[in-house]
DNA sequence: GCCAACGTTGGC
DNA sequence: GCCAACGTTGGC
């Protein structure tokens, strides 16, 4: 099953409030690159939840409640008449038993060519399985 | 359509 | 607080 990776600033919307919530909407994204991997999400998807500032560690998971949608906040379109900015709602998932560090990650060779090293302003995108799998296991053990 | 100037993100 | 990387904007 498809995994993907989202950024959020805890200060703005943490794992914790996520939790509190148990579903919310996750909005605000406008990166085109951002925007792209978001679309190709379905539902049931896993989601890795990354605290940037001082935090930059994987704090737990999330799961895709539905498909991706227009927002309904932004309602501008591309030049070709599409929508411009999606959204998607997610469920909490678990808090990780152990959480992952982006210095952990750096200083794994098998992490060399993940978006989060290389792209550090991209805030969502794909986790190839391979790099799921490691993951999964790094978290909860 | 190009590109310089400017703004933003996020790691350090 | 700084700055590199990258996106966006606007004048031409």
């Amino acid at each position: 099953m498809p995994a993907y990776l989202f950024k959020t600033e805890p200060s703005e919307f943490s794992f914790q409030d996520h939790v509190k919530k148990k579903q919310s909407c996750w909005d605000g994204v406008a990166n085109p690159a951002a925007l792209i991997a978001l679309r190709s999400i379905c539902k049931g998807d896993e989601i890795f939840i990354y605290h940037t500032g001082d935090e930059k560690t994987i704090v737990g998971t999330a799961v895709a409640a539905g498909l991706p949608y227009p927002d309904p906040k932004r309602p501008e379109l591309t030049a070709d008449g599409a929508p411009k900015f999606a959204v998607i709602e997610l469920r909490a998932g678990h808090l990780a038993k152990t959480p992952l560090s982006l210095a952990q990650i750096k200083s794994d060779p098998r992490f060399s060519d993940f978006a989060l090293v290389k792209q550090s302003r991209l805030s969502v995108m794909p986790v190839p399985p391979d790099l799921t799998k490691i993951i999964t296991k790094m978290l909860f053990g």
